[in-house]
This record gives structure tokens, C-alpha cells and sequence, in this order.
DNA sequence: CCGATACTGCGGCCGCCGCCGAACAATCCA
DNA sequence: TGGATTGTTCGGCGGCGGCCGCAGTATCGG
């Protein structure tokens, strides 16, 4: 009985706005009180403690509570990597542009890595050197794109996570770079400060000198479209 | 507006059980009509319409008119993959058994490559043998595993689909082997006749023929509990 | 100890949507 | 051509579930 109805009831689960909003402002791994995501689902915060509590129960969410405040975040990567995959799926029409859309689609995070323009230029760069090779469902990289990185001060982390993965960019309908690899590049750019993370959102800005340093290092104009 | 409602959109779809049934039926690749999948989701044919025409529309599903026959398939392999990605998401309490789900769970197909222990005992094996690396979500075959497979006749087409690709299996919460290895694994056990289809189901019987060679070449008992 | 804040539980309203009965359109076969 | 099969459209019924107002519990700060 669990096998068939469990894409159902994990699928209603995410077919209401207001969780899906939820589980959208959680996508990038952060860990967000009940109230800030009543806020982001656009509910009152009994609604949201309703779906909150659904959403832990089925086990999407985990919760942490610190003093008065309760902490949600994605239970799982794989709850991570599902969000992803439902996004990929290609709506029927060419996507239309939405109000505050086109800053997502230049740079955003995904949850531990960088997706969009840059995510795929960053990718196609790697590539285009020799570096990476990427396809909707596998990627390697080469000895000397591991010299790269590393000479870049991108060393990933050690740990049962794959080294390098593809992931589906839903705006751009290609893959970036995931996996180890992929979060030690955001890291590393994050540290040093081309690119910045804003407030209540998943874009991120391109800072002037992350402009030079993408073009330097990896040969390609970061100024995408407003 | 499209991005934030589109997850909401797609998962509303599939959170309708009769839905789901549908979409579980048409997993593994086949094309089925609409009076069949009436049958498989366990509604009324003009309900059944409904929900095919608002799964057409929202592009997951693909229709092929053939006289008084409608083909309904899945539009794309990204759907197929959010299929897997979302019955991945582990479910809270442990698995429980539902009525003839053992034979699912010994061995089944998934999309076009062999899952449940089966698929999983596939994966291990080679692996020990070391013809394999595979981990939750990157794989790799070693020269030694392309000869071992080419001799055992399973030579993956050409194209530009992975060569090698894990796959979560969400009843046994370990990867088995996808990607075109994984297709052709397949379709060398099915020609074989190790493994035989059966009629409205995706799961597979697993012949005597099957019994024995998997022994003699894989080295495991393919003899799992009823 | 008291007020403020964060969160949860309950009850009732209301709207969306799945479902089926009936009728209609299209195709195949004899 | 006429009956049988497949599939779609329409209309109405019924129920599930999201939403909020209100009330109750836990925690922090002074």
C-alpha cells in the first residue's frame, strides 16, 4: 500500500502554494523559524505551523528547536534533488519572464552551488578548457581541471557526496556543476567575493570584481542582462 | 510568476492519486491508451480523459492518435526522473509491505533498466568485482567492467545520454545501475530470457535460466524471498 | 512576576476539484 | 450502413482541505 500511493501523497504535499513556497525559500539549505516562513508562504503563522507540521511529519523537513524559536530546513539532499528535478521538467510554453525574474535567472544558488547564467557559463568555461566533461547525467573532471581548481583555491571537501555531478538548470535548460566540485567553485567564489548573497532571495549579485575575475580566469563576461 | 508556481503547478498534478496511477503505469516507458490507463488509475474513462488532457496540457504527457486508439506516454525522460527522484524521498517510518509488492520489490523495471534487488545485487556485483564505482549520484565503469560486459554482450548504444549513471533505488535506498550501461544490462538479461516481463506491471519474473546465470556470472542468488 | 513574542490547537466557513451519469463525436468491423 | 468500441464534453453532486479568528502554551527579557 506504502509503494503507490507515496508519490501521491508526497506530490499533494507539494502541490499546495503555500508549502511549496515553504519548501522554495528552504531550497538553498538554510535553516528558517516557522514564522519566517509563514511570511515567505504568504500565510497566517497558524497556516503555516499546519503545514509545517505536516511537512515534518511526512518527513520532507527537520526541525530544531532553540529556545522559543523552531528551525526548519530540508530533511534530506534528496528532498533537495527532487525540488530540483520537478523544476527541470520543461513547461509547456517557452517560460514567460516574471517580475524580479531575470536577477534568479543570472545568478542564484542552488542549493550549494551556482546556478544559472553564470552557473552554466562556469560550466561551459570548464568545459571548453578541457577541464570538465558534463552531460545531463554524469560528469568527470580531468587531472589537469583538478590542478585548475585547486590553483584557484577551490579544494571540495572530503566525504561520500559525489566529486563532480550535473544538475539540470530549469531556467537554462543545461546542466551546471554539482557535487563537491560544484559547491567548492560557489565557496571559493563567495569567499572571495565576486559574487554576494542577498537578502530573502536565492539570486546572488556579481560584484565588479567578480566580473574581472571571471573574465580573467575563466574568460567569460559575467554581465549578463539586467 | 512561472517560477515559484511552477513546482506548485507540476506537483498538484501528480498529488491526485488517480494521476499518479497514471503516471506510475507509464514509468517504464510504454505507450498504453486512455481505457487503460482508466484502468490502471481505478477511475471512470471521462474522469480518466480529464486528468490525461491536464497532464498533456501541462507537457508530461505526450499523445499519439492511432485510429480510435490515443497513445499516452511520458513526454520526456526528465519526468521519468522526477518520478524517481520523488518516490527516493525516504519515507519517515520504515517501508512497509503492501500486497504483491514483494515481486516489485525482488524486481522490476525503472524506466528501462532493472531495479529492486535485482537491479541493486546487479550494481554490488560489479562493484565487487570492480568493474564499477557507484555512489548516490555519479558512476563510472572501469576498462575491465566494458570488456567484462562487451563479453557478455551488453554493448550500450551510441548516443548522448550518460554512459553510466546511478539511480536511487527507493525501495531498497541504494543506487543500481542506470544510463546506457544500465539500459543495455538490461536489455541483455530481458534477450537472455533471464528476466521476463509480465503484463500490467512493472515488475519482473526472473526465470530459471535467469537463476543460473546470474550465479555463474554475477555470483549471487537471484532466488529472493516470495 | 509580568508583558511581549513565537508557536500550536480548535472550530467553522468556503471554495476548489475529483467523480460519475448521460449524451455526443470518431473510428473500426461486419 | 449499422452496431460496437473508444474517447471526449457537460452538468451537478459531494467531500476534502486550506484559510483565518480565537484561544492556549512555552520562552525570553526586565
Amino acid at each position: 500500500m506504502t509503494d503507490k500511493t507515496h508519490l501521491a501523497t508526497i506530490a499533494a504535499l507539494l502541490g499546495e502554494p503555500a508549502r511549496a513556497n515553504i519548501l522554495l525559500a528552504l531550497f538553498d539549505g538554510r535553516a528558517l523559524t516557522a514564522k519566517e516562513l509563514a511570511f515567505a508562504a504568504g500565510v497566517m503563522p497558524q497556516t503555516a505551523s499546519a503545514h509545517l507540521g505536516k511537512l515534518t511529519e511526512a518527513g520532507l523537513l527537520s526541525v530544531a528547536a532553540q529556545g522559543r524559536h523552531r528551525y526548519f530546513r530540508l530533511a534530506d539532499p534528496t528532498v533537495a534533488h527532487m525540488l530540483e528535478s520537478i523544476m527541470a521538467v520543461r513547461a509547456p510554453e517557452p517560460q514567460r519572464i516574471w517580475r524580479g525574474g531575470e536577477a534568479l535567472r543570472n545568478a542564484r544558488t542552488c542549493y550549494d552551488h551556482l546556478a544559472g547564467r553564470l552557473g552554466v557559463a562556469l560550466a561551459d568555461s570548464l568545459r571548453a578548457a578541457g577541464h570538465l566533461v558534463l552531460s545531463p547525467d554524469g560528469g568527470e573532471v580531468s587531472a589537469e581541471g583538478i590542478a585548475f581548481l585547486r590553483d584557484f583555491g577551490a579544494e571540495p571537501h572530503d566525504g561520500k557526496r559525489i566529486f563532480c555531478r550535473p544538475c539540470l538548470d530549469w531556467s537554462e535548460r543545461r546542466p551546471h556543476l554539482a557535487g563537491r566540485v560544484g559547491a567548492a567553485l560557489a565557496e571559493r567564489c563567495f569567499a572571495l567575493g565576486w559574487v554576494v548573497r542577498q537578502r530573502d532571495t536565492r539570486a546572488v549579485a556579481i560584484a565588479p570584481v567578480g566580473l574581472d575575475g571571471f573574465a580573467r580566469r575563466f574568460g567569460f563576461d559575467a554581465a549578463f542582462p539586467p
